[in-house]
DNA sequence: CCAAAAGTGTTATCGCTACACCCATGT
DNA sequence: ACATGGGTGTAGCGATAACACTTTTGG
């Protein structure tokens, strides 16, 4: 190991950040329109340079604020992806980019940055192709928070502070694609110590008609033991 | 984002690598010796620089290579981790570092690298204090691996091409610290289509006394369903 | 009264735990 | 014979899946 700085061609390093939030019952995230070149007018994860003095996971919360415009950020889900490496992954220079998942319950909208053109939350499933490598970025995003639901607390950081079980299941189902039992739902989630904790007489009207459904606040867990596993992929080894 | 490539301090950006084996029936892992300050005579994680045009992942594998002194390193189990980038993790210069963990079934004696007094394997529990950040990298890797023993087929990596149930069943208490019945474990393994496949007519006698076990192979599955999850952290939902 | 959403109850089955017990081999 | 490790059997328990059913609201 040499220590010349300047040996090498230099390397960016970069954060991007697969910004999820449940909006009008389906997945989305937080795109930005490329202004320039390359990819100009295409849609990609929002990100930016690691500065000199900032670990990439502050360069990334520092993104979210200004990406999202979001006065305080401090308590939102943040958490770091993998990194992507690839020689050629930004056609301009060497670029090592750490990409950071963020889930954010109410979705505020976006303002549009230095050099992006615009900024917006787009369907999952309606995203594609987006700039660079951020295609397999999201869809690292998404199964690593798919998987996470099963066996973390995580849901809820989709969630406001106040949520109904129903809305709580919603997250499960759209990130999973899959419809569960209601039922069997609520009585796993309040057969978790610490997942939810009950608000004491607060309800709220879902969809306009039906009960008033009981009201919950996150709880101190973070860990689902045993897991909520997700029904599909069975028999399915290799 | 700007694009003039030495408007920024330089950042180096390299891989460390957490490669842990199965020796004397204990969880060990690759050390080298630092020949030079800092941290000169402390034990570290091996690693290098990612070089101009290689990715991490290819930077990851040749410094495997390199450090084990293996002909073969292409089958091996090769992860990445996570990035470390605290500013002053290296009080050098602004060092980002992708980290990765490898499993090893055999243990060849490694040879010592370039800037490495000394290179071997010492047991996981006695391995610390290291230089750097490593402890903390040595850490998340040990709880990487732990946690993928509980649901993927990654204890085979560890084993010999054949390997015996027992063999099998210590890896998942060495890794975890905890004892398994010995019953139950072979019957979740059998039960695992994939999982593993019986060697036709293979036996081994493995103590030196015993019953000759029967010899299997890592089969195609790489997922466990439903999971193989850990005894331990019971009732402790915070 | 009906639709819609929340919430409760019940039963069969699956998987896991904790054992007891048998088998084959070396000393 | 006995210690050692491999391998089989089984009873009980807890969690889950797949329902049927009741309750409370708005139209």
């Amino acid at each position: 190991m040499e220590y010349d700085k300047y040996a090498y061609e230099p390397f960016a390093v970069t954060v991007d950040l697969a910004v999820l939030t449940i909006r009008d019952g389906a997945l989305q995230v937080l795109l930005v329109e490329r202004g320039q070149d390359p990819y100009a007018g295409h849609w990609a994860l929002p990100g930016g340079f690691v500065e000199p003095r900032e670990s990439a996971e502050t360069a990334a919360r520092r993104e979210l604020a200004e990406e999202t415009g979001l006065a305080d950020v401090t308590g939102l889900h943040l958490e770091q992806l993998r990194t992507y490496s690839e020689p050629d992954r930004d056609p301009r220079m060497r670029v090592v980019s750490v990409a950071f998942t963020a889930l954010l319950p109410d979705a505020p909208e976006p303002r549009a940055g230095s050099d992006a053109a615009r900024a917006g939350w787009l369907p999952y499933d309606s995203a594609g192709p987006l700039a660079f490598d951020h295609d397999t970025i999201l869809a690292d995003a998404h199964e690593r928070v798919g998987a996470k639901l099963e066996y973390t607390c995580l849901a809820t950081a989709f969630c406001p502070p106040e949520f109904t079980l129903g809305e709580l299941q919603h997250v499960y189902e759209t990130v999973w694609g899959t419809a569960l039992d209601r039922p069997n739902f609520r009585r796993k989630v309040l057969a978790t110590p610490g997942f939810v904790e009950a608000v004491p007489g607060a309800a709220r009207l879902t969809g306009g008609r039906g009960k008033p459904a009981a009201l919950y606040r996150a709880g101190p867990a973070t860990a689902l033991h045993p897991p909520l596993l997700r029904p599909s992929r069975e028999g399915r080894p290799a």
